[in-house]
DNA sequence: TTTCATGCAAATTCTTTGCAAGTTA
DNA sequence: TAACTTGCAAAGAATTTGCATGAAA
């Protein structure tokens, strides 16, 4: 909902306010990869007046807590923004329609265990991005 | 060495120009990840007076030749330019020293595996980026 | 010579920031 | 009320583009 945001907010010493209770909840909406325009006009649709910059901010504040993750997908040049799921996934982007899919697997397991084991590297984020054509688009 | 993109240029009908060879070299040379801005003064020590915008557009003549790739590592706003080699590999980036490794292994086969058997997907390209602490910096 | 590529500067696009005014605690 | 946020506009950074000149075929 919107309870997690606001506690999380308060926990670390943040104001509740519309504009991020409002960015929370597009996110949350979406529950795919947007960019800060997008989500920025589906802010403005609950909450009116809400500045592109203070979407920004939001995204930038959450971040902080790794609420949201951004990414860059495909040849795009804006950046991308989900919520960060607990689970790991990984992104698979057709480049002919653009869209963009989850997947859930262990491979993302099996790159930090490898890593970890072999290489003393501690691993934070693990991105992964497939690019290629879609069945429908084969 | 400098004969396979003057080939590779011939062969598609566009012309072996300085600024171009002068790009392809400073790729080669620096083997790495690099900002346009460091590829730019990197190709002026040889070739004086190539102005940015050149290699830009150098860049994005080989990348559709496949010839050079462009990755967003880390949180960094500017991309960062290699060649493209034949071997798949993944990046590690050190988000305390900014340090960027290539990692080969099989596991960028078994993603492409995995979506080709499993989803009708036809890969292209596949992105594997991991950040986190190296053993210096942990 | 004819066509393509370059340099330069201006234009775009994405993102960040300064500051006065509005909100939250 | 006091401190934090926002909106707005301007500033920045990265990348692209128009156009006259220069270089390649």
């Amino acid at each position: 909902m919107n309870a997690d945001i606001a506690e999380a907010l308060r926990a670390r010493g943040h104001r509740v306010t519309r504009a991020r209770r409002a960015v929370w909840q597009a996110l949350e909406d979406a529950a795919g990869h947007l960019t800060v325009e997008q989500l920025a006009s589906r802010v403005r649709q609950h909450e009116p007046g809400v500045n592109t910059a203070s979407v920004y901010r939001s995204l930038t504040l959450f971040s902080e807590f790794d609420l949201v993750r951004e990414s860059r997908l495909g040849d795009d040049e804006a950046g991308r923004w989900e919520l960060a799921h607990p689970d790991e996934h990984f992104h698979v982007v057709c480049e002919q329609c653009g869209e963009v899919d989850h997947h859930v697997g262990d491979l993302v397991e099996q790159v930090r265990d490898h890593l970890a084991n072999g290489h003393g590297f501690r691993t934070v984020t693990v991105e992964l991005t497939v690019t290629g054509r879609c069945e429908r688009c084969a």
